[in-house]
RNA sequence: GGGCCGGUAGCUCAAUGGCAGAGCAAGUGACUCUUAAUCACUUGGUUGAAGGUUCGAGUCCUUCCCGGCUCACCA
């Protein structure tokens, strides 16, 4: 079964499915994880007839804490300001910098993913009221939360530590204070130089009223205190917040010590990798939320997270094979469920995880899966051949002309396979017509440059103008000259690509200059005395002698 | 030090406790218009190690080894 049905088949009753995001910064494509995970556990949810609500909060009041975009004189300004208080970056019209990074660039992925939960602002909830009851229990035991925070974590608070962070009166900073002294109405706090490493508080001290925006709990109760607002049944984390004795322990230990409520089902999920490490924003700044977004087609981004159990940590390297390897695997899933024969081990239920993996949750899965979808290599190859009609070729390999949606899916790879060379594709992948003769031609033999030097002589009297009629000449040629048609071919590609192979070569040496084309030609046939065949044949004869 | 995940073919990975597999790579061969195409075939393994449970273990249990991430400050 797909683990988000057997998640579904142990639970019972109304579901509120809740995930969250701390604003910090560009997000990149791993933080999708948790996004499409609670998505796929939601939709799992309603068809097993449970009335689900999925929410996704931002934490927008939780402080500033990188520095990776702000200038040196912003990063001693802003550090430890609450991200809603952020201004957004240069250029964006966002009002914050929360709502630039996360309210525009990534939540901005959501819908074209068809995930569409209820969002809400935790800046919002502190200013209207909302969290001001929660404040309070948590104020009121003080002291268990300092306990659990030592008990469930090792974590030693000093004894007059309030579990509340004020937002300093002259600073303006969240991350810096520290409060003590709550006397049913008001707390004192002061706003620390060295409270934490990376940010720096101003001195300020005073005393406020613990409401209405003026504070935070921190995370760890903020968490457990949203669970009881809304209710929240299911939510997931990633593996840095549900190790033992991290944080989700200590927000489910403060939830039914603080809150008299039992925590909501936890489902740990691994990251994303590059290359076996873990995905930082310095290796390929490419590999955004958004910019992948932007790159594939919806169902293969859902596809990626989905086919894997949660646990299992994902191995994302766009500039490596991971994302041809991800069509041709969603293409096996398809042809598993559309009847057709697979090689290989199929998962346990490929139904189940190509349906989560469409955007629309009521689409027909085999309909679907009928569809015919064009090999994403054999496309990035045709892409960068000029004059090759693609969608031509690929109802021949079809069978049959292609219909509306499959014109449609050519269309999508086909902008994918050429955005995807530009930015990220490995070389072998590439062609690129080489500027100067390639050192490999030394490797041909005496008939193979023969054959080029003929090749150029005879392009030079027929003035072929087409690809065909260059694909007909060089074929032509090894037939004259005995060279086999992939030795032939292979020559061509060497002295043009510095390869064994590429596209179709009458179509590739058609698309460039007529005069570079001879003239390459005869540079790779080299010193190589041009001979008719029968001096050819002659030659040969002699050698055998 | 605690936690989690992984270790299966050169690489990437699969396999309700039931004959260890696929893709890619490599190799061989076929192909008169064909180009990382197609087709056929081949090579490739003590499933990290050792014990245990079982009629039967890649799979379950125990103990190790190795790798990675993560927590122990904040979120």
């Amino acid at each position: 079964m797909f683990w988000a049905d057997e998640l579904a088949a142990g639970l019972s009753g109304p579901q509120v499915v809740n995930d969250s995001k701390t604003p910090s910064g560009t997000v990149h494509v791993g933080s999708l994880r948790g996004v499409v995970l609670h998505d796929a556990i939601a939709r799992a949810l309603r068809d097993h007839g449970l009335p689900t609500e999925f929410r996704y909060g931002v934490d927008d009041l939780d402080p500033m804490d990188a520095q990776a975009l702000l200038t040196p004189d912003a990063v001693d300004r802003y550090m430890g300001v609450p991200l809603a208080n952020v201004p957004a970056p240069e250029g964006s019209s966002a009002p914050s910098y929360a709502r630039h990074f996360v309210g525009e660039l990534f939540m901005g992925t959501f819908e074209g993913l068809g995930i569409t939960p209820v969002i809400y602002w935790m800046s919002e909830l502190y200013t209207n009221g909302t969290m001001d009851p929660y404040i309070r229990t948590a104020l009121d035991h003080a002291d268990v939360i300092r306990d659990l925070y030592w008990s469930v974590s090792k974590v030693a608070k000093e004894p007059d530590w309030l579990p509340l962070s004020v937002i300093c009166e002259q600073c303006g900073k969240v991350g810096t204070t520290f409060a003590t002294d709550w006397n049913g109405s008001t707390v004192a706090y002061v706003c620390k130089p060295d409270l934490v490493t990376w940010a720096k508080g101003c001195g300020y001290r005073g005393r406020v009223l613990p409401t209405s925006g003026r504070v935070k709990l921190p995370f760890n109760v903020d968490w457990a205190a949203k669970w009881t607002l809304f209710d929240i049944t299911v939510e997931g984390c990633g593996k840095d917040l549900a190790t033992a004795g991290g944080s989700r322990d200590r927000s489910d230990a403060i939830s039914r010590a603080v809150f008299q409520r039992e925590p909501p089902l936890n489902v740990a999920y691994e990251f994303l990798n590059i290359g076996g490490r873990k995905m930082s924003t310095s290796k390929g700044t490419g590999a955004t939320a958004h910019g992948i977004a932007d790159l594939l087609p919806p169902e293969l981004l859902r596809f990626l997270f989905l086919r894997h159990k949660p646990r299992r940590a994902i191995e994302f390297d766009p500039e490596g094979d991971t994302i041809p390897g991800l069509f041709d695997e969603f293409d096996r899933i398809a042809d598993a469920v559309a009847g057709r024969p697979t090689r290989g081990e199929l998962p346990a239920d490929p139904k189940a995880i190509l349906r989560q993996s469409l955007v629309d949750p009521d689409a027909d899965v085999v309909a679907e899966a009928g569809r015919f979808r064009p090999p994403f290599r054999h496309l990035a190859l045709l892409a960068q051949v000029p004059g090759v009609d693609v969608a031509a070729r690929m109802a021949a390999e079809k069978g049959t002309p292609l219909d509306a949606r499959e014109q449609a899916i050519l269309d999508e790879r086909i902008r994918v396979a050429r955005a995807w060379l530009e930015s990220f594709a490995p070389d072998r992948y590439r062609v690129v017509v080489q500027e100067s003769l390639p050192a490999g031609i030394a490797g041909l033999t005496d008939a193979q440059r023969l054959m080029l030097g003929a090749l150029a002589s005879a392009a030079e009297g027929a003035t072929p103008d087409s690809g065909a009629a260059w694909q007909d000449l060089i074929f032509g040629m090894s037939q004259t000259y005995g060279v086999s048609s992939g030795d032939a071919f292979g020559a061509v590609y060497l002295a043009f690509l510095d390869r064994s192979n590429g596209p179709r070569a009458g179509w590739l040496l058609a698309s460039l200059d007529r005069d570079f084309v001879l003239r390459r030609l005869r540079d790779a046939a080299g010193d190589v005395p041009l001979r008719t065949p029968s001096e050819l044949a002659e030659a040969s004869a002699e050698d055998d002698r």
